[in-house]
DNA sequence: CGAGAGTTTGAGTTGAATCAATTCGCGTGG
DNA sequence: CCACGCGAATTGATTCAACTCAAACTCTCG
């Protein structure tokens, strides 16, 4: 399956000539980036456009003190760097959390796509749109929340965007991810979310054995964390929606 | 003068026609919004693509708990919404924070721009690219850096983005903010803020009075902050750079 | 079965928040 | 021209959420 036609066409309705389009960019040419290795560093230049195929990245910056940041989550669908062509080279790193598999789009086909279609112009405004709406809510979340909020939160998120990929089912998903990750995007230590965890379990909201996470009570959470998926910019569940779906808060 | 062309300019050579074109969309409409008031709120449809031409304005949201959390400020030459035409409604708030001018654009006009000038498309894309470097590094400061430095970063940036739209001369700008201004946008009290902002006084690398803020020194306040100001994405001053820009950090 | 990464626990510390006044700056009206 | 009033800035005392440090425990995998 081709998960950035899969996202387009939940932004808007797609034609034939669209879908071959998007098929034709991402057979181009792929690549298989090892867990913990990083897809490409800040500073470099950028020769392509990226898309996650499947598992799971991250945009993160290092710190001064040698701590890193995470400030993205890229899951299935997402594009690493749809400015490709406009921004000679990259303000932050991209690393792949597990063994990650992306499609590497000659800047120039990509653009020219959205050229030649309309729609597909569109699809990536709306994108670049989500995607900003994302960072502003991350902005906020890890600015303005405490600790609790803060992972209830991000949990919520994650829920969603890979419900909206039906990547989960029953607020059950599955997630490469440590606590440590989880500090790390969060901004917080890992003994601290180790407590916040641990709180969390014992509310009986969550789950988390292995790389298996479990959201027992989706709308609970959202309320406590303040997560409304607004700022997402999903439109709407497509009509193959998952059961999950049905739990999401509206 | 029009601060989106002379934006414009700085990333890409506009010729007569692009320049024509710019003017045009400016020259549509305008309007002035008080200081205080906001331009658009969360959950509005969106019917201009918003210009600002004069004042400063800032994102923001509303938490649970009635606190506001700004998460970008917006400066002469920035746009509200250029995604206008694929997002449907405002996932956050716009508000004035000194009374603002600013030029109103029919959604469809600002999208036939950018199909008749591949080049203005491209500034678009630049654009949309800085903002979303300037909102990572946003997400990153409030998330892992400490008071001092958090607030230390964040006047860099102003000064630094200043300085490349020529209201910024010798370290010194004119900022209608307050510190209560400065704790919404650094997500801390306006206590500490106050305490913080002794503290750069006290070192010598601050003054502050009224409305008028003067960085002694640019350099030193970069580098205690760890700002760089890559994410900014100016790749070089144009020109006719201010002698200010003479003293920022490379 | 050992090693290393990840998770968990506990004790002590600290940066920033909270609460509560007080002072300053300035625009307005008497 | 001065007194008032209000928003902003400042100060001090106290509290608390999250960090630090340090150790032990538990997986999982070679």
């Amino acid at each position: 399956m081709n998960p950035l036609k899969a996202k387009f066409e939940r932004y808007v309705a797609l034609e034939q000539a669209e879908h071959d389009l998007l098929d034709h960019l991402v057979r181009t040419d792929a690549r298989v980036v090892p867990a913990g290795s990083d897809l490409i560093r800040e500073g470099e230049g950028i020769h392509f456009v990226k898309l996650v195929l499947d598992g799971w990245g991250c945009r993160y910056k290092l710190l001064e003190d040698g701590r890193r940041q995470i400030v993205a989550f890229l899951l299935p669908g997402d594009l690493c760097n749809p400015d490709a062509l406009a921004v000679g080279e990259m303000d932050h790193s991209i690393g792949a959390i597990n063994e990650l598999h992306c499609a590497l789009i000659q800047p120039e086909l990509f653009d020219q796509a959205c050229i030649e279609s309309h729609r597909l112009r569109q699809a990536m405004a709306y994108d670049a749109g989500a995607m900003l709406g994302m960072q502003r809510e991350w902005t906020l979340n890890l600015a303005a929340r405490p600790a609790f909020g803060r992972i209830a939160h991000m949990l919520c998120e994650l829920h969603y965007r890979l419900a909206a990929i039906g990547l989960a089912v029953d607020g059950s998903f599955f997630a490469p991810i440590t606590q440590i990750t989880l500090a790390e995007a969060t901004g917080l230590t890992p003994v601290h979310v180790n407590r916040v965890v641990q709180d969390l379990r014992g509310r009986g909201l969550l789950s988390w054995r292995g790389r298996q996470i479990t959201l027992h009570d989706p709308t609970r959470l959202a309320l406590l964390s303040g997560f409304s998926p607004r700022y997402l910019h999903l439109p709407r569940f497509a009509l193959g929606a998952t059961p999950a779906s049905q739990q999401l808060p509206a």
